[in-house]
DNA sequence: CTTTTGTTTAACAAATTTGTCAAACTCAAA
DNA sequence: TTTGAGTTTGACAAATTTGTTAAACAAAAG
């Protein structure tokens, strides 16, 4: 079967995802997708089959393109401190436009508790540790489980995006002040990181 | 109409909440609730006429819970320092038990677009931010932005009870190891934000 | 014991969401 | 222009989830 591609397959998954991931309606049904594309609901079957595919694509294109955007970073032959710095750029850039799609993959990990076995790809993960535990003996950073740096790491990354509705209206901010606080971070976090 | 209390409403109301904040069942279905619960799904019905009405209550009482417990330990007279430990310990127990309550508010406030803007009782927060700008004119705190202090503070409590399975996986810990990890984080985080 | 009132249950109806199919359509190739 | 493969659409069927009703049940009141 050849096709014509009339861009309406990749039209309808990035929809999906803009949807999941920008908007956070994390189940959002095939209709709204459907309407938010502007195109006939079935041909989400004609494309996808059924509505569960069209999840599991997504979710394993999120997956994907998660790691491969950490992997880039973490590869990157460069000073810790400078890697650092990169992985906060990247990873805001990335989260400031999909704040959602992290909270995406653990909701839907905890629908499908069975795949929690498999995918550990720890590799790279043992990696960067090894790495974090190295620069802690250089005395550059303070001393904790690699695992608890990593965790305020990412934890100081990503959380503000995720509770960006909640703290908008705690701190009583609009969008664009919200955004420019979270431009804001990516200065701070690295300086709260190296004290 | 007087009542007989058989203890049903409470338990329905419970095993909701244990889905939405321990287990991450963010949609359950009001099956799914009455299974759980061990109960006919008509009395979900009987005792909260509505799906969206059970929602709702749970949700506000959510919302309050949550306020409350912070209120308490921001209202206490104690320094700086120890009202900061304080809310990391209690702040840490909460989330323990109910990691992912947040998740399930800041989602629902998704939904309900409109109640954003009504919700605002910033006058507990403004009252904190302030507390945190003298600390940092005094020394005892970097200074900055209290709202990024505020948001570090948050995230670093928050976030990995929320990516929980997430990082479970990438570490390769199991459920009794993660937890030693989580109760570790109280006195790091400690130092993280006292330096 | 009977009645009354509140609770629980099962069967049914309504609403929502998803999946299928055949017909209509579009565009490129013959 | 005609053909044909792929695409789009609307109508319909199936599945899932929610809401209603009447009857069965349980416990306190009379």
């Amino acid at each position: 079967m050849s096709t014509r591609d009339t861009g309406t397959e990749q039209l309808i998954k990035d929809t999906a995802k803009h949807l999941f991931f920008a908007e956070g309606k994390l189940h959002a049904t095939t209709q709204e997708i459907a309407d938010a594309a502007g195109v006939n609901r079935t041909l989400v079957n004609y494309y996808f089959r059924s509505r569960d595919i069209l999840f599991d694509q997504v979710f394993k294109e999120a997956q994907e393109g998660f790691v491969c955007t950490l992997d880039e970073v973490f590869e990157s032959k460069m000073p810790f401190k400078e890697k650092i710095r990169n992985l906060i750029t990247v990873f805001i850039k990335e989260t400031a436009q999909y704040p959602f799609r992290q909270l995406f993959i653990i909701t839907e990990m905890n629908r499908h508790v069975e795949m929690q076995a498999k995918k550990a790809s720890p590799k790279k993960v043992q990696l960067f540790m090894k790495e974090v535990a190295e620069e802690m003996d250089k005395g550059g950073l303070k001393k904790m489980d690699p695992r608890q740096f990593i965790l305020n790491l990412f934890s100081l990354m990503a959380h503000p995006f995720l509770t960006a509705p909640l703290h908008k209206v705690l701190f009583g901010m609009n969008d664009e002040e919200y955004a420019t606080l979270m431009e804001d971070r990516k200065q701070l976090i690295y300086e709260t990181i190296f004290p």
